[in-house]
DNA sequence: AATGAAAATGAAAATCAATATCATTTTACC
DNA sequence: GGTAAAATGATATTGATTTTCATTTTCATT
């Protein structure tokens, strides 16, 4: 089913810049993406994709989780013992997350201030700052409620 | 060659807890990246651990930096892009990196204004901190300097 | 609607880092 | 020295991702 929201069009106006033809596959790749939980895996979304075209391939699921990246629509985040997860960007602002030890449950903050000093930071040493990348890792507070038998961790 | 250091003494007791025995091949590996530069990859490792044990296994140089971590004389460090570095970790302090886009330059980076605001957000959110995880990506000065085709990313 | 060139696809093979298996060798202890 | 447990090295395996390549689809042009 398509939608006629401005993800698709992002992905439409990057591939008419570099004459690149569309593909309803890839659309389809995409509206299951727009629409599902956030942070899928690659194999996640080619389970996911296959409902809807049962004979997609895995490299296509790839290739379209590129070109999503390439276009602003996404981006790969790598967590610790975790496959690469992708998450929408599109329209999102940005910010940090905030994981879980015990669960995986995953937050995502954000704190200006802590922004500001992250590029002071880079600047003092002379780096002129494109980016960055903070991952918070603690307990959360239901798994705290819950205690546990590797409650000193 | 051997030498009285305490990280040596860190591993051996970690083994002494566990039972486990000593070995020759693996003091040597310890020996080899205490002395080599920081955030070896785990086949730079092996590369420079074959000059002096020419049949050293790639398995044996990944079983041992994972014990080297499990006592807390290494961490596995995971930056886009590239294989897994490990870091040298007994009696260095906690910092973060940042790293530059265009040549890798890596340099490590501390503020305790900020290692406090990061503390604070998670505490925010009720979750208990444990650790957390930094890199900021900018171009650094050298590389500034010399501008270059791309400079505009 | 038919054509043709470029792009996209799917299946399968290849890659790459990392892990597991297993027969052989070392270690620690008697 | 003998022995059981641990460590090793060679090799196979895994798992995620990428590449290859023959086939199909897209799209501008007839």
């Amino acid at each position: 089913m398509k939608t006629g929201n401005t993800e698709t069009e992002v992905l439409q106006k990057f591939l008419a810049d570099r004459r690149l033809n569309r593909s309803r596959v890839r659309e389809e790749i995409l509206d299951v993406f727009l629409r599902a939980e956030r942070h899928l895996t690659a194999d996640q979304l080619y389970q996911l994709a296959r409902r809807r075209l049962p004979s997609v391939g895995y490299a296509t699921v790839y290739r379209s989780l590129k070109i999503f990246c390439d276009c602003g629509l996404c981006r790969p985040i790598k967590l610790e013992n975790e496959p690469v997860r992708y998450e929408h960007l599109y329209r999102h602002d940005h910010h940090d997350h905030l994981v879980c030890t015990r669960c995986g449950r995953l937050v995502e903050v954000f704190d200006p201030t802590l922004e500001q000093l992250q590029e002071k930071l880079g600047r003092k040493h002379g780096f002129q700052m494109e980016r960055h990348r903070l991952e918070l890792y603690g307990i959360c507070p239901e798994c705290r409620k819950k205690g546990g038998p590797d409650d000193r961790n």
